[in-house]
DNA sequence: TGAAAGAGTCAACACAGTGTCGATAGATTG
DNA sequence: CAATCTATCGACACTGTGTTGACTCTTTCA
């Protein structure tokens, strides 16, 4: 694919780009991407300051070619999961959920990263933006199939559920990757999410056949 | 309470702290704390921006003080509800996270800026952590009492299953206000979250009792 | 083979923002 | 009417960003 031909003495730019990526995400994973400077980057490249404008425009534009490849990873993972939801819903939804565990967890750095540059970058934004769509249409789609076949209840809007649940594991997962104070055990978070993701997919959403004697539902 | 007794010409040093946090809330609903400087605060409050240190030590100590208001109102908001789970548990929820709902909603440029800060402060970190905390544990309690008295089943543990809906109501409703890409329009958000809660804690987990026959339940 | 083109590099600069210091001015108190 | 406390700000040092323009290799092709 790439034209190199260059060899020996200076390293090629294809080389610096990498080196650039490579630094940024090492560096990730210790500090900050407010707390790394572009002299950072350039100094772990092996370029001066100035150089590093020659690959790139900034440090964000750094973290969305790095955000770039994650997202890409987990469109691979899941496009190549089988959509079983009619036999076995639940094992389905957990393996989903699974393939957003692992990616993320691969690369919490980077993820936790475009979480933080997400607020003041556009691109960053946009990009996440895109995807947290994508994958909340997915999972509408999948919800109103469920409804649609029987084997879940109306309730709520299928999007604005699909949403809600979206958020909530890329927060949990941020959480959990980072040990935040609050914060599901890393071990546990697959078994929490998909419990929530079934409950309130297949669940009523309202207080009904539980252990005990059944409680008056007020919903009209 | 303030031991006031200055008047007229140079304004009195408590006037000069609100003037600058009533400055720092209004351009937050404008744009983000980063793009706000030191010097647009002291303009603000009608002062120099060296005076601007004395009275607090940067820009996002003003915010820190904005945030612990916002905090204790949801706190006395919360601890004013009557907690009667027993009876209408469904109510009692959805009536805790409208607590949230609305003073978030009436603050949403603090929250907003607050959720930022908190990945590069520590003393906001601090804060949010420690009432994320609270409110986890809170939750925690009542969810047990009601696997004890046999109103809801046993499933995920408590505390993770608390603190997964917390993070989620904390992401949704950022999402919410500040109108984000996939999120959940705030008429519904009050909605969609109890729907979430009270499916997630009163119902299995598994793939039970829904609309068409009952499947068979995978946990031992 | 040697000059033009292109890729890559960087010293130096302009700029914006933060936080500090020290000198000062106005009120308050004994 | 001094001493003192509160408040104020000009001027400075510092850190980091992004740009400019001149320079040096390397490749290519007449």
């Amino acid at each position: 694919m790439a034209a190199h031909g260059r060899r020996n003495t200076r390293l090629s730019g294809d080389d610096r780009q990498d080196a650039i990526l490579a630094t940024a995400e090492k560096l990730l994973e210790e500090r900050a991407l407010e707390e790394i400077s572009v002299a950072d980057l350039a100094q772990g490249a092996g370029i001066s300051r100035p150089s590093f404008y020659f690959y790139f425009s900034s440090k964000e534009n750094v973290l969305l070619v790095l955000l770039e490849r994650v997202i890409s990873e987990v469109q691979h993972r899941v496009a190549a999961l089988p959509r079983n939801f009619e036999e076995e819903p639940a094992a389905a939804w957990r393996h989903s959920i699974g393939a957003f565990v692992d990616v993320f967890a691969a690369h919490r750095a980077v993820s936790a990263a475009a979480m933080t540059a997400r607020l003041r970058n556009s691109d960053v934004h946009d990009l996440w933006s895109k995807s947290m769509q994508s994958w909340a249409d997915y999972s509408t789609e999948v919800i109103l199939a469920e409804r649609a076949r029987g084997a879940a209840p109306e309730g709520v809007e299928a999007h604005d559920l699909a949403v809600a649940l979206n958020l909530m594991n890329e927060r949990v997962l941020s959480a959990a990757f980072s040990a935040e104070a609050p914060s599901v055990n890393q071990h546990n978070v697959l078994d929490v999410l998909a419990a929530i993701w079934i409950s309130s997919i297949y669940g009523t959403g309202t207080i009904g056949p539980a252990a005990a004697g059944r409680a008056g539902s007020a919903a009209p």
